[in-house]
Parts: structure tokens; C-alpha cells; sequence
DNA sequence: TGCATAATAT
DNA sequence: AATATTATGC
């Protein structure tokens, strides 16, 4: 393993357009009045069938590809007039898969460190992530995942010299490519070694969940609960990571139109909107004397 | 709750 | 068609 192999994830980073450079995720391409004005697409859209749901992971480009690259013309969507349809099963669908992003992630992590591996199950994660739309199912199988993860950590850091990318060992199976995700967030060391002997996990002096209840923060998992009406699937939030977030981008009810789907449409070359603006709010900078842990992304109060 | 397995998405 | 990621069932 060479040193890339280490470093590939932080250049990834460097590479990831800055926020600023990102196109305000909650700004729609084109507003909706205009868009009427124009008459295009309309959004009743309800052509959302059970299928395809939308994504926003970013591709993982070990190559990556900078080229600026001029296509940033958006096709001009698809707006299918959909012939009418319309009608919307309300009822009885089943709620879209949740899209675990880096900043949902993070959440999970940080509640998980702030509990304790030891009340770290999901409904108390759950709980504690106060993420909206967040079902304890949602939390349960990510904490399965998760825990693998670490475990497979523990297998190879368990011998292996320190700095444990779990990156190239391929072969072995140390990464299962979600791996990239569970990697952009620090992975508290205590996970690590569980094998506290006298020392139960939880160091946390005492996380007040009010803390994080702040105001159930706006994080996205918008999954519509209250009335099912238009099926939206789990939208995932795009906030910059810096300010504070705000904003639920999506629809909540009509008027919305597809939501811009950013996002996805990287095509070669233009990166494109990554969510991944992560970190920035637990920056656990365990160097001198900063502090050390922060809570979650209550940044703003 | 946790794990195994099914389902779904890309 | 295969693989990755999430949902469900036990």
C-alpha cells in the first residue's frame, strides 16, 4: 500500500468544490413562476413511480476527473409533461429508502460517541439524532452496518501498524465501499476498543440531549410524514456545513415541482453539487487546545 | 435489539 | 448482471 492509498480520501476532499463554489442547493434552477411563465414542465409531476429514487451520493472519483469542463448546462430536464396523470397513490407507499449521507452520518456517529457504545442502540440514537423523519429501522441498520464496520476495523487495526485507512486491502474486504462513507466521519477512538475493562465506553460526562434538541435542527430526512400526499423521498440536505443550515428545500406539499434534482447529473466532468460538505461542525481537532469535541452542528445556537 | 436475508437502486 | 445500500422479518 502506498502512500495514495492513505491520502486518496483527503485529496478527494481538497478536490470537492468548496461550498461556496457549490450551487446553493436550495436555490431552484429556475423559479417556479418562471417556470410556469414558460410553461414547462409541470410540476404536479407526479411522475414519481415506485422506481427510480433519487441519489445524491457523489461519485467516489479515485481518478477523479477535474476538467473544468464546460458542461454545466443542465439538460433541460426532462420535464415529460407526463401525460397527466396524475394521481398520486397517497396512500400505502412505502416511504423511500433513506440515503445515508456523510452529514447524517456524522449525526449518527456523534450520537452514538455521545452515548456510549453502551445505550448506543437505536432507539436512543434515534432519538438522540432528532432527525426528523428518522425512523428507528433507519437507525438499526445503520447501527448493523456500522458496527461491522468497526469491527472490521478492529480486525485489521488489531495488528496493523497505527494509521489504518482501510482503503486499498482489497481482497480482504475491508472495505465494502460504504466504507467511504462511514470514513468521512472520525470514527470516535473509542469505538475502537470497546474492550474497556473497568472502563464501561461511555466517557461522555453527560451529553443533555437538549442540547441537541435544539431546534430539531433541519435536518432533511423529510420523509413525508405528516400526510402522505405527494411521496417524496428522503431528501437529503445540502446546507452548507459552515453557516447553519436552513431551509428544507423540499416541498413540503404542492408547489414545488421536481425539486431541482441537482445532483446527479454529473456527468463526466463536472462534479457537480456534492452534499458532502461535511465536518465542520464537530471538528474534532484533537490538537492543542481547541475543543475538542463539539456536538452536533447546533452551530447556530 | 441484533442479525440474516430480501428488496431496491444504480 | 452485478454490486451496493437500505428495509424487513424473526
Amino acid at each position: 500500500m502506498r502512500e495514495e492509498d492513505s491520502n486518496w480520501f483527503a485529496k478527494w476532499e481538497e478536490e470537492l468544490p468548496k461550498p461556496e463554489e457549490l450551487m446553493p442547493l436550495s436555490q431552484t434552477l429556475i423559479s417556479p413562476d418562471l417556470a410556469i411563465a414558460f410553461d414547462i414542465a409541470n410540476p404536479t409531476s407526479p411522475n414519481n413511480p415506485p422506481n427510480k429514487q433519487q441519489q445524491q451520493q457523489t461519485q467516489i472519483p479515485q481518478s477523479s476527473q477535474q476538467q473544468p469542463n464546460s458542461s454545466a448546462e443542465f439538460e433541460s430536464s426532462e420535464l415529460n409533461g407526463l401525460g397527466g396523470g396524475g394521481d398520486e397513490p397517497a396512500r400505502t407507499i412505502k416511504r423511500p429508502r433513506l440515503v445515508w449521507t456523510p452529514q447524517l452520518h456524522k449525526r449518527f456517529v456523534d450520537a452514538v460517541a455521545h452515548l456510549g457504545i453502551k445505550n448506543a442502540v437505536p432507539k436512543t440514537i434515534m432519538q438522540l439524532m432528532s432527525v426528523d423523519g428518522l425512523t428507528r429501522e433507519n437507525v438499526a441498520s445503520h447501527l448493523q452496518k456500522y458496527r461491522l464496520y468497526l469491527k472490521r476495523m478492529q480486525g485489521l487495526s488489531n495488528g496493523g501498524s497505527g494509521g489504518n485507512s482501510g482503503q486499498s486491502l482489497s481482497g480482504a474486504g475491508v472495505d465494502s465501499a460504504m466504507d467511504n462513507l462511514f470514513a468521512s466521519s472520525p470514527v470516535p477512538a473509542h469505538f475502537l476498543h470497546p474492550a474497556g475493562r473497568g472502563n464501561p465506553d461511555q466517557f461522555l460526562p453527560f451529553v443533555p440531549v437538549s442540547s441537541m434538541q435544539h431546534h430539531n435542527h433541519h435536518m432533511g430526512v423529510v420523509v413525508g410524514h405528516h400526510h402522505p400526499q405527494v411521496q417524496q423521498q428522503y431528501r437529503q440536505f445540502g446546507s452548507p456545513a459552515n453557516g447553519h443550515f436552513d431551509h428544507h428545500p423540499f416541498l413540503s406539499r404542492q408547489s414545488q415541482q421536481q425539486v431541482q434534482r441537482m445532483g446527479t447529473s454529473v456527468h463526466n466532468g463536472s462534479p457537480v453539487v456534492s452534499p458532502y460538505v461535511d465536518d465542520v461542525d464537530s471538528s474534532a481537532v484533537p490538537v492543542n487546545g481547541r475543543k475538542v469535541l463539539t456536538l452536533f452542528p447546533t452551530g447556530d445556537d
